[in-house]
DNA sequence: CATTAAATTTAGCCAATGCTAAACTGTAAT
DNA sequence: ATTACAGTTTAGCATTGGCTAAATTTAATG
């Protein structure tokens, strides 16, 4: 029945969950960027980061910006005293910014490649955390090919 | 400090939203969708679907998968006695058909891209799940531009 | 300055996805 | 037919990310 002896058929198994491992492992990062992207937005746009703003642009409820804003302490990406509105740490900044970059990268590949501004704005919000730098880098060439 | 009114922005923030919690809510039907293809794979290259392979694959323990497949059984996509191998329903296969065909055309576009062998393998992986039927049409138009 | 409204936090709950260890079943070999 | 091993299941636990309701703090208004 299997064409291939046992050990290759490990061999490719641990190659396959390696990228599934990979997929389910980065979920906590991907939010943890997506809080920092979006902290960063507010603070550039407004100012200030308030729990609130955060709530309502992640449609999730408060106390669940402040669980996670606690975890994106201990994890050292942002600063905050009890009431007061939310800092980035110079990580966090730096993780923004990354995210922020790839995001414009994948959006702009995506309205280039002739997807509707609906859904390149939705899709590049899922896909900005699972493309490889190879991967930004080929679209970022396909950019350069293909401006505007 | 802000130049738009608090409505246009609160109907900003809905919008966004909606992209975070379309991401969020696809979690469990991503892996739904993994399951149900890789089940579908080994069906196909072998004959038969074994919970240990499919833990393999998915590099998680067995335990892992016997819970996950109580959850796809009760959601209509597996069949399974006690001891036997898994078994697709109908509609498991029709949601296995679908990721693999999406799953190509992402694959196949990474390559098209420039993208080298293991990182569209890896890439493809996590996007598969994140692009609509918009996005998808949009690569298949690429394809056709770019054959081979 | 007192009151009220808005924002934040705490407490306690739930579901999903993962794990290990132990028990059980089925099958293949002696 | 027994045994041993591979595969499966159960039990029990941890973590993550979500929620509501109630308590607290800050800020604004009269």
């Amino acid at each position: 029945m299997s064409a291939m002896p046992a050990k290759a058929r490990a061999s490719n198994a641990k190659l396959q969950s390696k990228a599934f491992r990979r997929t389910r492992s980065d979920h906590s990062k991907e939010l943890a960027e997506d809080y920092v992207e979006l902290i960063a937005d507010l603070i550039d746009e407004r100012g200030l980061a308030r729990g609130t703003d955060v709530a309502i642009r992640l449609g999730v409820a408060n106390a669940t910006v402040v669980k996670m804003l606690k975890r994106l302490s201990d994890m050292g990406l942002v600063t905050q005293e009890p009431y007061r509105p939310i800092d980035l740490t110079g990580e966090g900044w730096h993780l923004a910014e990354n995210g922020r970059k790839k995001h414009k990268i994948v959006e702009r590949f995506l309205l280039a490649l002739g997807v509707d501004e609906e859904a390149a704005r939705i899709d590049s919000e899922g896909i900005e955390h699972h493309v490889s730098e190879e991967t930004l880098k080929a679209m970022g060439r396909f950019l350069a090919r293909n401006p505007q």
